[in-house]
DNA sequence: TGTACATCAGTGAACGCGCGTTCACTGATGTAC
DNA sequence: TGTACATCAGTGAACGCGCGTTCACTGATGTAC
């Protein structure tokens, strides 16, 4: 018999209770935040005793951290999958993919969990992201603020002897520091955002986010 | 028998209490996160037995909720009393405070916890930070990126008539903008500094915020 | 095609834990005459 | 200044809870001959 896909069918079944266990995983932590996740309860609305998960999951951090590499994986994707995939295709797949799940985001980019180190193939998939949007970053003609013409700032002198984690990229420090400038003021909006300090301030932060992208990429009179 | 300060001696010893209680807290905030606190450890710590803390807080959440409360409290007055009070300095005391203790920093800018609302005095607290941050911004002379004879965006005109927040304060929409740019540039570079996303960067991101200061602040050539 | 065996998903009971919170109480501190 | 009473900080026992995790087990699914 054949098995479609992967695997044996026991193969297959594992990954798909995996699946749905992460899923329902994924709405706990969306009504109640990552720190309110229980094995038990996940268990539970999967009808379910709480042991059974442990055929699944070596414990609750085990958990924890598939759901991370999951949320990292699921950008990477977004961005990689980004139509066009010129800077403001990709600020706006970020944004998206943002605003469809605050707590993944938060998961990723919010309050860390002291003491918690994430592993090592998970920090792999985050140097990807980076190194995407540095292609992206580099490649492409980037006026005004970004304009690698201007003369290099203190922080740029700097960059150049402290660029290691560009690796082997080939971008100069004027590039580099761009990726950064745009990297860290799309997260300014957004965090601010997401975790609702501009609720009650009546203005849509979405137009904020539109404005921050065009001053970076559009050159002002 | 004058009581010094305030009130009678045994107010002033409830208050001691209570600010132990919090200094503890706050201990326990930056080891393990706010999800861990407790109050019987807490209440361990000091070498009282867990009850006790109820005569001084209501409950858990009563002592969260005065947690945030001191957190705001600190920033504003730490910008109220910085020096000189221009936007750089009011920026570097942003910094400083929220370096100083990153978990305080992410009790109020962080992670929501979901379902949780603060009370009315808190959000007064953090409208008297914007005001304050409004007032330094748009009472000085801001050159460049802030400055106020560049062409309305949309957003600029969205914000014609979404400004509420801002209250009765006199500030036009060019001024209310500038300050969201100032914002939330600066919290761009510090959220993402202190959840640990550069840490294996190897740059300094000191430079990285004093450049998006720069940026803010001086004209380019 | 059928039988014997191995694999493995899931159960239920149990463990120890620390949590928030309540309650009736003791004993010290302050107040009124 | 001394006595009677009220206030209130702190204790210890107790409650119920849900958690993560272990263990010995049942029963279904797959494998080998």
């Amino acid at each position: 018999m054949a098995p479609t896909g992967a695997g044996t069918p026991r193969e297959r079944y594992r990954a798909q209770v995996r699946a749905e266990i992460t899923r329902h995983a994924w709405e706990q932590i969306a009504t109640a935040g990552a720190s309110a996740l229980s094995l038990n309860a996940i268990a539970k609305r999967m009808g379910m005793s709480g042991p059974a998960l442990y055929r699944y999951f070596a414990s609750r951090d085990d958990l924890i951290t598939e759901l991370v590499r999951e949320a990292y994986q699921s950008l990477a994707d977004a961005l990689r999958a980004a139509p066009g995939a010129d800077l403001a295709g990709l600020a706006h797949v970020l944004r998206d993919w943002a605003v469809t799940d605050p707590q993944r985001y938060f998961l990723v980019y919010g309050t860390p969990i002291p003491g918690y180190h994430a592993p090592d193939d998970i920090t792999a998939i985050s140097s990807e992201i980076m190194r995407a949007l540095l292609d992206a970053g580099s490649s492409l003609p980037v006026p005004d603020a970004l304009s690698p013409d201007t003369a290099p700032t203190p922080f740029d002198t700097h960059l150049e002897t402290h660029r290691k984690w560009a690796g082997d990229h080939p971008a100069p420090p004027g590039a580099l520091h761009r990726f950064l400038i745009f990297w860290t003021r799309l997260h300014g909006v957004l965090s601010l955002e997401l975790a609702g300090h501009f609720t009650g301030m009546d203005f849509d932060p979405a137009l904020l986010f539109a404005a921050e992208l065009d001053r970076l990429l559009t050159p002002r009179p």
